[in-house]
DNA sequence: CGATATCCGATTAAATTTGTCGGGTATGGG
DNA sequence: CCCATACCCGACAAATTTAATCGGATATCG
């Protein structure tokens, strides 16, 4: 079970933004100088503002700036935007879409595994990436 | 972000199995029934049984059993069977994926994640599923 | 032996993800 | 006003993954 890159790069720039926050509007390209194809992060980062988590300026001197403190986005926020709620079984969410739908004791298991994880993304913040850079050349040469 | 219909079919299939655990071998055909397609089930049941989670006896009077009793089996068993372990970015499994690696940030949060989810998948078990069938009707017409 | 039913690799079909293209629109500065 | 900048957006193409099918091999019971 993978993560497809649109949450990975979704992350990525909302990090970078975060990072950047008190320095005016980020431009596109300087938000993929890391490597994510310029013209796919657009469409990234127009999911994300439609879901509130950016702000963008258009225009010369325009860019991209995050739209709360980091504290208050969680990661839950941005996976959503970028990769729609998560549905482990249809039947969580769409009622009818299944005939046992009801009786089902398998959908109680995805009903509470759903509720987990998404309590569980929810309960870490783009602000949490920023505390405790700790200890890292200890454990890495080169 | 959703899974997968492997898992789906996986985990309703090993349902199925705990269910009639004490009828003998279930055959592919009766697993089946629910609307699955046969011969992908036949696959989805081969990666199970290659994790250990269920028994196959060959020729006629054949079919598949559970291996274990409901409750010692969990259902990150189950997905990490049919949908390979869970791995929001590489970098959390393997280290050299990304230049950043050690000091990045991001990764801390997927692997802090990552092992959240683990731990609400390994604490429900298939067991769970046959505790409390408790009121339907109540809520639902039809 | 022969019916049954799992096993398995290869292939095809469908769907999704990833990335690209071309033009539109807003904005600040000269 | 004009023009360079930079976001906006729908449509398209490529690549990858998932879902499903096919054909035959192998094991086992009666
Ligand atoms: S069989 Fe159960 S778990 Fe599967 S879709 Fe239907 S209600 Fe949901
Ligand atoms: S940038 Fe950070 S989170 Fe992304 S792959 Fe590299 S180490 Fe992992």
């Amino acid at each position: 079970m993978k993560l497809s890159t649109r949450g990975k790069y979704g992350l990525y720039a909302m990090y970078y933004l975060a990072e950047h926050r008190n320095e005016g509007p980020q431009t596109l390209q300087s938000i993929a100088s890391t490597g994510v194809p310029k013209q796919y992060l657009e469409q990234l980062l127009g999911n994300l503002r439609r879901a509130g988590l950016v702000a963008s300026v258009r225009g010369a001197q325009g860019g991209y700036q995050i739209a709360k403190p980091p504290d208050q986005t969680t990661i839950l926020e941005v996976i959503d935007a970028m990769e729609g709620p998560l549905a482990l079984s249809e039947c969580t969410t769409d009622e009818g879409s299944c005939k046992h739908a009801c009786q089902c004791p398998v959908r109680k298991v995805w009903q509470r595994l759903t509720e987990s994880i998404n309590r569980e993304l929810a309960g870490v913040t783009l602000g949490d990436m920023f505390e405790e850079i700790d200890d890292c050349e200890a454990t890495v040469n080169e």
